[in-house]
DNA sequence: TCATTTGCCTAAACCCTTTAGGTAAATGCA
DNA sequence: TGCATTTACCTAAAGGGTTTAGGCAAATGA
């Protein structure tokens, strides 16, 4: 009997390129144990249970967007910076969107607290730093950002703007034209 | 014997209610079955299967907000109407959390095409005819109106902006003041 | 080398989905 | 009103996912 050197974090990338090719919503334990060539049981030594390993593949993803965002926003400002950020999330979206639609998933507070989702909400902060927004307009500022990163990648997605002109890239450029002369005129109360 | 009375109208509709009390991803045709005091199979003469029960579901609460929208949209215009317009999708999902979450299931081309999908665009055209855009910026505003309504809706509802000032409402009115300043002010190519 | 720990297994219970085929209630026509 | 048909719900069963309990063999380490 060979092992099949089983552990969390494999597991949990395993689940990772699982959701990419079927789905997350079709990311089940028992897949994932036909991936191993391993019987089912065998996974619950390394998982809580099933919506462990889910949750681990949202954190995952979070951690891999956040990364990614850190990068490109190195040496990056203003509108160069928010187009960046943005086409991060759209980018890793089409690239993975398993994992995506795993960032998505409900966190409870505890998982919420230890995920990357603060990382977040800093990276749309340092953006704003090069607008001229005070608080707490920057916090609305942050979570329009985010509202409209993740809305319109996820509309786009589910296949909400293909098949109508004009083509969604152009769409999103003039969206990220339009969010920065936002933020440059910033309307006052 | 005395029959139940079941027909695919009333099961999808007490399937919404189903939706709103355990949430969208725990409808299921067991649950149901539960709820009417019937045997599982017994639902089966009226659901085609659990996807089916799921679309019926969407596409019902696809309506409803249809339907709550040009309600809200009579009589108003410009900023009046983005406001209206934008509170009955957040009102909705507070309202009906599981509707709302059946809205984003993703449909099949056939079923998307039978969806009130096309009355919301059309509806979020109607406010943009108290601003001055010609096309294709319209289409652009309608994406982006679509996605900042969707975006902010499910992160409030993930609980992304509770547990952190400024509260939430304060920055959903911001957010609206925000986007009747860029649409009166669209920034040219 | 042998005891302990670890990794994967079998077995079994439970729940959800879906189909096939049956019986009783409701309906509708003579 | 009586009988045939249709309709509504049922039982039974197969198939798949989840999860726990308990077992044996491989790896580890004294």
């Amino acid at each position: 009997m060979v092992r099949a050197g089983l552990t969390t974090t494999r597991l949990i990338q395993a689940g990772a390129e699982l959701a990419d090719d079927v789905g997350f919503d079709q990311v089940t334990v028992s897949a994932l144990a036909r991936r191993f060539d391993v019987k089912v049981a065998s996974l619950y030594s390394h998982l809580k249970n099933s919506q462990d390993l889910k949750t681990g593949i949202a954190l995952l993803a979070l951690e891999e967007l956040a990364d990614r965002g850190a990068t490109a926003l190195a040496g990056r400002a203003g509108k160069d910076a928010l187009t960046a950020l943005a086409n991060v999330y759209r980018d890793y979206a089409r690239e993975h969107p398993g994992r995506y639609a795993a960032a998505q998933l409900r966190l409870t507070p505890e998982a919420a607290a230890a995920s990357a989702g603060s990382r977040h909400s800093q990276m749309t902060r340092a953006i704003l730093r090069g607008y001229d927004l005070t608080e707490p307009d920057q916090t609305h500022a942050v979570r329009l950002l985010g509202s409209v990163f993740h809305g319109y990648v996820s509309l786009e997605m589910g296949g909400g703007f293909s098949h109508s002109a004009p083509d969604s890239q152009e769409t999103w450029t003039r969206i990220l034209d339009a969010l920065d002369a936002l933020l440059r005129n910033w309307p006052a109360r």
